[in-house]
DNA sequence: CGTAGCTTTGATGTAGGTCAAGAAATGTGG
DNA sequence: CCACATTTCTTGACCTACATCAAAGCTACG
């Protein structure tokens, strides 16, 4: 049955167990869906009146620039992921969004939001749950910035990423498609992009992640936990929470 | 007629502009008002079914714990702040929070909660608001630690603070009282607390900021903006932008 | 099939960490 | 109000993780 509705709908399936009726008001809310290419930002920082969409494929990172020309990936969202909730709510965006690949997004209306959220409250708790968990992820973000060393950062980055596409059904406890870049890692875990390469290998070389040509390999999944001194808690919802 | 408010109904009113009847659901939320003596967590990771507070007088600030004994503070809380937001949503607190100095705490009820926010929608949206906007916060904070060295940190730290009193009448632009330890801006930034130290003499030596015996005192505003490439727009609200 | 963006590697530099130890401030009990 | 303890601040010497610079091999796609 899962395998039948969008990521979105799925991911929030995994919070919150939904009725039929429920899923079908989901499927609703995207209004127009629309196709962007990669590489080409589809909201700026500090534009104004920006609409919100729900990410049925691709990759897409928020990022801030810097006035000295460097800039820091606050976070990636995949399938399944809301883009821009907090621009409609502050009127203009705080951030940029950048598709990593070819995207499509539904639009989501404000209203038709609204809306839904009190007809159907128990789908306002099952979004605002997915809200709250991608503000825990920047913490967690933060805390791994401030406080991990290199390989630290980027064993616990890979890790969270894979629990975070298994909850879509794109990745399992093998590993998943990863078309980021080592720039992008780079401009997420606040290294440059030459030490990222040395970390990867270095990871690679103690037989603990491969990640080559886009693919991102498991090869000692617990070694790896214990590097990245993972929490497996804060993202391992085995089942739904609410029933 | 601000004075006459807490520092939470001011720090609303500075978003929204609130009728009179607003001003009074506001009061009317905080329910049993508690002392905490500074030092013992009142909150700790893991905890379930905490209350939601908000603070009257006092400094706390959010923290996690890594394995390996070092910390990262996310965030920290003055007066006019919600504590435990995000914990209430959640059913179990994801980070630990420690009062800096002695504090004052109103504890906030969930269900009151709920039933103020359909009674007065706009009472919901500035708290969103206000939540929204400690989000944007730790996205600047996150931004900071990752591209930002130590005396850019440092400065930008210093100035948002500012910022934040300034909203609850508790700083000038010429400076504030803050009780933080140079140990806590340490875990806060990211750095060392030797290297806090030194970073702070530069400042000083620069003539930008002096921070001694518990005082931050701006010596050179517009420099220290400078130094700290602080984007005066994201907390600069001169007035509510509701109306 | 050429050129632009990725990845990989080596050599060298530096911001900030760690260790250590003394000086100030702050608190505590008598 | 003083003596003592404890935390906080300050500074110096040294070291390491990561940045920067530079250049060569890959991929890929228009």
């Amino acid at each position: 049955m899962t395998a039948l509705h969008s990521p979105f709908a799925r991911k929030l399936g995994a919070f919150v167990a939904l009725s039929n009726v429920e899923f079908d008001v989901l499927e609703r809310l995207h209004s127009r869906r629309r196709v962007f290419p990669a590489g080409r930002d589809i909201m700026h920082e500090g534009q104004a009146n920006q609409s919100a969409y729900i990410l049925a494929s691709g990759w897409v990172c928020s990022y801030k620039l810097l006035p000295g020309g460097t800039r820091q990936i606050v976070d990636f969202q995949i399938p399944g992921d809301f883009l821009g909730l907090r621009s409609v709510l502050f009127r203009t965006a705080d951030h940029n969004i950048e598709p990593v690949t070819k995207i499509e997004a539904s639009e989501v209306l404000a209203a038709y939001l609204i809306n839904a959220f009190s007809t159907t409250p128990r789908l306002a708790a099952a979004v605002l749950w997915a809200a709250s968990r991608d503000e825990a992820m920047v913490v967690e973000h933060l805390v791994g910035i401030g406080r991990r060393d290199a390989r630290g950062r980027m064993a616990h980055f890979l890790l969270e990423l894979g629990a975070r596409l298994k909850l879509v059904g794109l990745a399992t406890r093998e590993g998943y498609a990863c078309p980021l870049s080592q720039y992008m890692l780079a401009d997420a875990l606040g290294l440059s992009a030459v030490h990222v390469n040395r970390v990867l290998r270095e990871l690679r070389e103690d037989g603990l992640v491969t990640f080559q040509q886009g693919q991102v390999t498991f090869d000692d999944f617990d070694g790896l936990v214990t590097v990245a001194e993972f929490d497996r808690h804060y993202l391992d919802h085995e089942g739904p929470l609410m029933k």
